[in-house]
DNA sequence: CTAGGGTTAG
């Protein structure tokens, strides 16, 4: 077998590293250029990169053509490190083309190397073939745009005196992908106005995203106005980019009417509308819809089972929750580090966290997110033992916790109240230089507060140098837990005074829960007072809830429901519950019971809502009414759950 | 052998 043919053949067939040793040195003797390329190939293929690039570098006269098709082929296959491997041997070549830097570029791109890029840039500057067609223009911008260059973006697209419409589209197309919406609209205007270009549908989709960027429904409109002026509709794409335009901007009536008359819709288009409604109280719509979906046979992929399950989720239907996770078993999207992540939020929602503990555990390689979705779980359904247990299992699998895992492992800690583990966290918290996020700074004066050093807590808000309105008002509720209220209100003079702090709504929340801790009536209705007239903030139902229990404390129920009727946010179940429990120590059957029916409107499983109002009932002699409420708390089978409160030194 | 686009996320 001396005839490069024959060998070629053979290898095609043969893979074992010994032929290939065999056939390298044939390849060294024979000079020919087929089988050159053909055992490149298989080099990058098979053999460990350095392996591959040394017996590469030893061929004596390796083929340009050939060797861009091979780098073609790692390029489909996202095998970008070979690409920038093969294509580095390829230096000693007299010239390479436009095709090499292309195939060069793109593997910049993915592998976010912008020094190589521009390695590239001035390559082809110096080969003098960067003008030479517009394909290499547009590279090197989205190479740019990739690694998150927009000025050196900029500076490339500038080189091209004739820009055409994909060089223009890939400029937006950049500002766009690296969140610069605005000069991503002032571009396309740019390329609106030069001289012989107009817009294509491909353009318009990214200008689309854009305003979807923005929330800039008006422009988003025009645009799509202008779609059907160009006769564009027919572009999926394009109707998909005006879908989730509308989608985001909070529009469920024009995301739902676009949707019903778009001429062609995919898979995208169905998860768009899926995720619009499960993101707008509209879940059993969005549920049906899901159904839809499948009952038309269209393939459901992993973002239309994620949009499912977030439907699922928000509406706790657990029985829908399970059968979405067999079909997304049966599709193997399980595999999708989302979808598992998306099972496990569903799962901890729907109070069955031993069912998301199994699909965690399932999970092939799990990310941060998903490990954060587990410890959140367990904080929301009360496994808070567990959710420490994962903080350390985390750490074990080398993740690093970030920011936002800290701050609810603390809260976790803080709820655990013992107090050597927050100087634990408190000193893991410093080691890993969170100290200085104000988030975590408060989580943490929090949770020494909450485990009953009041003087850690005080130290640590001393100790921290950029104290912003999120560290102070963590300060204010650390005073509030300890029943001194004046303390608190001493801070907020000190606040308002000595730094350029301005209070927000949760400020005013910890003040106002510290004026209701310690029976501060009259204060804590001149602080609501101040936060309305003084700042401007409208008060949310949490704020409404502390002033109707302080109102209603001292008997004053007729304001308190006075109040409530002048609330012009959601009236929640804490408000009804501060009057309800009033309404029981000052024994007003009447209000009571509007309190009550209005809780268990709210909320008709909880047992307590119906003790508290059997309570009422019978301080006012009506054991009658009583009763039956008793009775329908047992033929509901529900159980009160009761109340613990621990604090470990 | 070659370029620009749409849905998910704590």
């Amino acid at each position: 077998m001396r005839s490069p043919e024959i060998v070629l053949k053979v290898v095609g067939v043969c893979r074992t590293t010994n032929f290939l040793t065999q056939l390298h040195s044939l390849t060294i003797r024979t000079y020919d250029t087929h089988l050159a390329a053909k055992i490149t190939e298989l080099y990058f293929e098979l053999l460990p990169l350095q392996t591959a690039r040394k017996l590469f570098d030893e061929i004596p006269h390796p083929n340009l053509y050939t060797c861009n098709r091979i780098l073609q082929r790692f390029c489909g296959k996202n095998r970008y490190e070979e690409v920038s491997s093969l294509f580095t041997s390829m230096f000693s070549f007299e010239k390479v083309d436009h095709f090499t830097l292309l195939f060069a570029l793109k593997a910049c791109s993915a592998l976010k190397a912008t020094n190589f890029g521009k390695t590239i840039h001035g390559l082809g500057k110096k080969y003098g073939i960067i003008h030479s067609n517009m394909f290499l223009g547009s590279g090197l911008i989205d190479m740019y745009s990739k690694c998150g260059n927009m000025d050196d973006a900029f500076r490339a697209f500038e080189e091209y005196s004739k820009p055409d419409i994909v060089l223009w589209t890939t400029l937006v197309t950049g500002y766009e992908k690296n969140f610069k919406p605005e000069e991503a609209l002032a571009v396309f205007t740019g390329m609106a106005m030069a001289h012989c270009i107009s817009s294509d549908p491909i353009t318009l989709v990214t200008v689309v995203s854009a305003c979807t960027q923005l929330l800039n429904l008006k422009a988003g409109k025009s645009v799509h106005a202008h779609v059907f002026r160009m006769g564009y509709e027919g572009s999926l794409s394009l109707s998909n980019a005006l879908l989730n335009l509308y989608a985001k901007s909070g529009s469920m009536f024009y995301a739902g009417n676009w949707f019903r008359v778009m001429e062609e819709k995919d898979v995208i288009s169905w998860s768009c509308i899926i995720s619009c409604c499960a993101h707008n109280d509209a879940t059993d719509r969005a549920i049906s819809l899901f159904d839809e979906m499948i009952y038309k046979g269209i393939e459901p992929n992993s973002v239309s089972v994620i949009s499912a399950l977030q439907a699922c989720e928000s509406c706790c239907n657990l029985n829908k929750g399970r059968q979405i996770h067999e079909l997304a078993f049966h599709k193997s999207l399980e595999l999708d580090k989302l979808v598992s992540t998306a099972l496990i939020d569903m799962y901890m929602s729907c109070c069955s966290p031993q069912e998301a503990i199994i699909v965690f555990d399932r999970m092939p390689n799990k990310d941060p997110v998903s490990w954060f979705a587990l410890l959140c779980g367990c904080v929301k359904n009360g496994m808070v033992n567990k959710s420490m247990q994962i903080f350390c299992d985390m750490m074990a699998s080398d993740i690093q916790p970030d920011a936002t895992v800290m701050v609810k492992i603390l809260g976790a800690c803080s709820e655990l109240g013992v107090l050597q583990l927050t100087s634990c966290l408190h000193s893991y918290v410093i080691r890993g230089g969170f100290i200085s996020n104000s988030f975590i700074g408060a989580s943490v004066i929090d949770c020494y507060a909450k485990c009953g050093s009041l003087d850690e807590a005080i130290k640590v808000f001393e100790r921290s140098t950029d104290k912003d309105v999120v560290i102070w008002s963590s300060m204010f509720a650390g005073y509030g837990i300890h029943g001194q209220a004046r303390e608190s209100i001493k801070f907020f003079h000190r606040m308002v005074t000595d730094s350029t702090v301005c209070p927000n709504k949760v400020t005013f929340l910890s003040i106002l829960a510290a004026c209701s801790h310690a029976g501060f009536v009259e204060e804590g209705i001149e602080f609501f007072n101040i936060m309305l007239n003084g700042y401007q903030l409208m008060p949310e139902s949490k704020h409404y809830a502390i002033i109707v229990d302080l109102l209603a404390r001292i008997g004053e129920l007729d304001k308190a429901m006075c109040l409530i009727n002048q609330m012009q946010s959601r009236v929640g179940v804490h408000v009804w519950g501060a009057l309800l429990g009033a309404c029981r120590i000052h024994q007003n059957a009447e209000i009571g019971e509007v309190a009550a029916r209005n809780l268990l409107q709210l909320d008709p499983d909880h047992a307590g809502y119906y003790i508290l109002l059997s309570n009422v009932y019978a301080v006012d002699g009506k054991w009658d009414d009583a009763a039956e409420l008793r009775g329908s708390i047992k033929e509901r089978e529900l159980k009160k759950i009761t109340g613990q409160s621990v604090v470990r030194l």
